[in-house]
RNA sequence: UGGGGGAUCGUCUAGUGGUAGGACUCCAGACUCUGGAUCUGGGUACCUAGGUUCGAAUCCUAGUCCCCCAGCCA
């Protein structure tokens, strides 16, 4: 190996990794785990964790990752979530080898680990009712009080949790406690539940156990099993840690991991908890979990996102303690750098405005060549039908255009892209309503692209389909969910609902696009030239009914301007 | 008012005693058969107040503000 020139390490995690193996803390091991708990689905949250976890250990020589499901509570969990969450994983582009395991996989040592304690006089089982213990806990500026029976005799306590495992009580009868400090400043410290009776069956285990191991007690020993060195999780588990390292110091493991914690990811305009997002969901405001517009991974693949882009993303907004809210922009920045470069491009029209060629011929048909994608020449080209009569976007036109309006108006040229240059002649109204429903124009025959004449200099350049040819097309427009950019500052109560976005979703169905597009594939990517990124909706799109998700527009100058003469 | 954390451009994030850097956003311009992309240029930041030091985002002192914790959830 040649001597590497130790790029600084790009946050404090990977500084501290860094430095364990410097130090040989894990004997030069690097090996960190993704455990999600399968009582929901995967949001660009977790994807941060997974970028964080499976790329520390990619980025080390014999460095791994484990994927594995906290599923310790059996009344909230389901195989639903464990499967879906391995297809997400997958999906994103991450690969847990042979090492895909299951907290429940340990309940047997576990219990034998919780019978150790017990014996060393470091757990007992408690009696009171779970109402009785939080009273006993006292609260955040008044210490506890012990539990009358924390002094059980081992003997007691082994008889009673072992009857506790083979089914002999009701639920919350009795609950296994570490015995640490009911005095503790640290709440968490004060006697904490390592096993609780739920007599419910459990997603893998069935009906073998109807005792469960709570998160702070089966976390650090998963981690210990699996010889996990470094175990990476959220801020809120800060002052967990201590009890982390007490369950490994009594149990007196050979593998102590060290936990880190970092901020999780917040993104602007949207919400990442698990609670809303399902109060989302099961009210109705989205229309599943994979609703386009939520950041759910499946939502975020539904809506036409690609693994790379969302890792590129987590690997950009860094690491570190502090809370933060990222804006949506950066996301969207991200898609958008990577649809460039790959997807082809193509010409639809949201918003039809009929155009007449007047002087094009009737019958007429010509294929003009068009460029894939001018970012990848090896993408080739292809045809693009022309014909008298075609559809350009309604915006497109104005029949009274404000200054730095550069598109077609009355008396006005621009090019219909590949295409020629037209001249707008006459425009015809609905006499009703007073709506422009179709233009008149004049083609330049010399103007063709890439003709010898082609050359001629317009203002600007149109998208257009030939109306004899458009396929008809559904297109939903996506914005953001939230109204506000800080989901924090949604109010927590009900009416979180007022800040949503009653605009988030807009369906048009008058769309038409080129007929190269009857054969786009569910779920395949297209830029619309001069409009945005679109996918080929994998759930709604058939070959007849062509449905069409607007990943991201693009950038939008134009937009801009406008809005700010508006302003003025 | 217990404990644990955190404060650097608008937003993320580097910097660990020596010119506060990058990305995104924003602004201006160039180029363009996508008002896209690309290119060029520009702006904006060390929570406050003291102190140590030739020199402080960094060290010290005192404050301020924000987040998390009282599940038999994770």
């Amino acid at each position: 190996m040649t001597t590497p020139d130790t790029p600084a390490p790009a946050d404090f995690i990977r500084a501290i990794v860094a430095q364990d193996l410097r130090t040989n803390k894990h004997g030069g091991r690097v090996h960190t785990r993704f455990p999600p708990e399968p009582n929901g689905y995967l949001h660009i949250g977790h994807a941060k964790s997974m970028c964080l976890n499976f790329g520390i250990a990619n980025e080390h020589e014999g460095g791994l990752c484990n994927l594995r499901f906290d599923d310790t509570n059996p009344s909230t969990e389901d195989v639903e979530y464990v499967e879906a969450v391995k297809s997400d994983v997958r999906w994103l582009g991450f690969d847990w080898g042979d090492r895909l395991f299951y907290a429940s996989d340990y309940f047997e040592q576990l219990y034998q680990y919780a019978v150790q304690l017990i014996k060393k006089g470091k757990a007992y089982v408690d009696s009171l009712s779970a109402e009785e213990i939080r009273d006993y806990r006292g609260t955040l500026t008044k210490p506890g009080k012990e539990s009358p029976y924390r002094t059980r005799s081992v003997e007691d306590n082994l008889d009673l949790f072992q009857r506790m495992r083979t089914g002999e009580f009701e639920d919350g009868a009795h609950v296994l406690r570490a015995k640490i400090n009911m005095a503790s400043p640290n709440i968490n410290l004060r006697d904490p539940t390592l096993y609780r009776i739920r007599r419910v069956a459990h997603h893998r285990t069935g009906d073998k156990w109807c005792i469960y191991p709570t998160y702070d007690y089966a976390h650090p020993l998963s981690d210990s099993i699996e010889g996990i060195t470094h175990s990476l999780c959220t801020l809120e588990f800060e002052d967990h840690r201590p009890l982390y390292d007490w369950v490994l110091d009594e149990t007196e493991v050979e593998c102590h991991p060290q936990q880190i914690e970092f901020a999780r990811l917040n993104l602007s305009h949207t919400m990442m908890s698990k609670r809303k997002l399902l109060e989302l969901v099961e009210q109705g405001h989205v229309t599943g979990w994979d609703d386009p517009r939520l950041p759910t991974l499946m939502g975020l693949r539904r809506r036409g996102y690609t693994p790379a882009a969302i890792r590129n993303f987590c690997d950009h907004i860094g690491v570190a303690k502090r809370d933060a809210v990222v804006e949506m922009a950066l996301l969207e920045h991200f898609i958008r750098e990577d649809l460039n470069r790959r997807a082809p491009r193509v010409m639809a029209v949201l918003r039809p405005l009929r155009v007449v060629i007047d002087n094009y011929p009737e019958a007429q048909v010509e294929k003009l060549e068009a460029v894939n994608n001018p970012e990848d020449p090896t993408m080739g080209t292809r045809k693009v039908p022309f014909s008298r009569v075609v559809y350009i976007e309604q915006e497109d036109f104005r029949e009274d255009p404000p200054s730095k309006f550069f598109r077609l108006a009355p008396g006005r040229e621009v090019r219909l892209r590949y295409a020629y240059i037209i001249k707008c002649v006459g425009v015809v109204k609905d006499e009703r309503t007073g709506e422009v429903v179709e233009l008149h124009c004049t083609y330049d025959p010399e103007t063709r692209s890439g003709s010898s004449q082609a050359g001629r200099k317009v203002k600007s350049t149109v998208h257009w389909v030939s109306a004899a040819h458009a396929l008809q097309a559904e297109v939903r427009l996506y914005d953001s969910l939230l109204l506000q950019a800080n989901p924090s500052e949604t109010p927590e109560d009900q009416d979180y609902r007022a800040s949503l976005n009653p605009n988030s979703l807009q369906t048009l169905t008058a769309c038409r696009v080129e007929p190269s597009l009857a054969s786009a594939a569910p779920g395949s990517r297209y830029q619309f030239e001069r409009l945005g990124y679109f996918c080929v909706d994998a759930v709604d799109s058939s070959p007849h009914v062509l449905v069409f998700n607007r990943t991201v527009p693009l950038r939008d100058t134009w937009a801009k301007i406008e809005k700010a003469q508006q302003g003025r």
